[in-house]
DNA sequence: AGGTTTCTGGATTACATGATCCATCTTGGT
DNA sequence: ACCAAGATGGATCATGTAATCCAGAAACCT
């Protein structure tokens, strides 16, 4: 696949950055087909050629958008660790206090393109699952270490637990962003925090 | 608010049905986003002029279908007797089951359409609240009871663990979605069933 | 410096799609 | 039987929006 991509310049390279930046921040706020190229082209300073010059149509933009997105989200999460409780109690403050101050809005940023683009764009589909396999063994990672560490029970298995966890931040935030309230995400979170508590042992 | 509601004929209310449901299918199938109402009129064999007869615009027809689509869930779950381990795991191999008998496709009937529309649509992003209130209030009912039972542990909050419990759903039944595997829909839902049944105690 | 590639501007096209309109038919009440 | 309200057909409109095109400027390499 991807023949032979042209190489950029410094400058084509910070225009197509630009264009991508634009384009996540206006996905976030109002999803993929609320978006126009036009908004996008506008806000990023740009033009249509520029735009079509660096992504071969809309849906390539929209690709682009998810790996960018995903690429923050996981950076930010590998900035607690999560191999013990107290760690994930930080993070969980973290989500929870980062949707009330984003007052629920927007939902996950690549969660919430997951309904939009699954059924309608197979390669999107794709990259988001990517992105998803990446998120889920970030946070298994931790709980892999808490579990080498003699932590947890050693019939808990971390694969299933970090799916869970994962599953659990979705739902919540999904149900945050439409009840415009973060108690559902706190919920759900605790709830997972409760169960590995539970798995807890001492040393 | 909703002032003379013009009454149907029975013939009416037939027409009206039938585009709810094709309406619903499709948007199901594809998404608001990429369902025309051109295709809900053919799938619904009516015309133009009978859609925006019966609903104002498109809008107000995704309202009608969120609402259609809850009451469905809603009566599908109440099948079950969410009061007792049994009944909850009996339920939750039954979306399980149904999750992979439709290869994962769709993700949640109005789930899914949270992300598309809770930010661009404010009356839709209402009636999707008040949808998801009624279906907490469902699974919550069965773990009041299971609390007041004395089968739960005094400590635990049936509000927490219902509304902790919806979020594992959705979020399982997204990452299941753009995943196109059951699992980590399964690994949500099990989550939560360890947990639950933590939480029992004997009579 | 020359030539090739990359980048940019902006006008323009093509079309999908939500919505309207009006004439006509059907239904239901009294 | 009659009339008002409801229901239907289908053509038509209006416009938002993705995508194209070409001319020309800037950047890069040797």
């Amino acid at each position: 696949m991807a023949p032979v991509r042209p190489r950029l310049t410094r400058k084509g390279e910070a225009t197509r950055r630009r264009i991508v930046d634009a384009a996540a921040e206006l996905i976030h706020e109002k999803g993929v087909a609320h978006t126009t190229v036009e908004e996008v082209r506008d806000a990023a300073n740009a033009s249509s050629s520029q735009l079509y010059h660096y992504f071969d149509d809309k849906p390539a933009l929209v690709r682009a958008v998810i790996e960018r997105q995903a690429d923050t989200i996981i950076g930010n999460q590998e900035r607690f660790d999560l191999s013990t409780l107290d760690g994930l109690r930080e993070w969980r403050d973290f989500v929870v206090e980062h949707a009330r101050e984003t007052d629920c809005r927007g939902g996950c940023p690549i969660g919430s393109l997951g309904a939009e683009v699954a059924e309608t764009e197979p390669e999107a589909r794709t990259v988001l699952a990517a992105s998803f396999n990446r998120w889920e063994a970030s946070i298994r990672a931790g709980l892999l270490k808490m579990h080498a560490l003699g932590r947890l029970a050693p019939d808990a298995d971390p694969h299933e637990l970090a799916l869970a966890t994962l599953a659990a931040l979705q739902g919540g935030l999904l149900l945050a962003q439409i009840q415009r309230d973060p108690e559902p995400l706190a919920a759900a979170l605790d709830a997972m925090l409760k169960l590995i508590a539970t798995l807890q042992q001492q040393a």
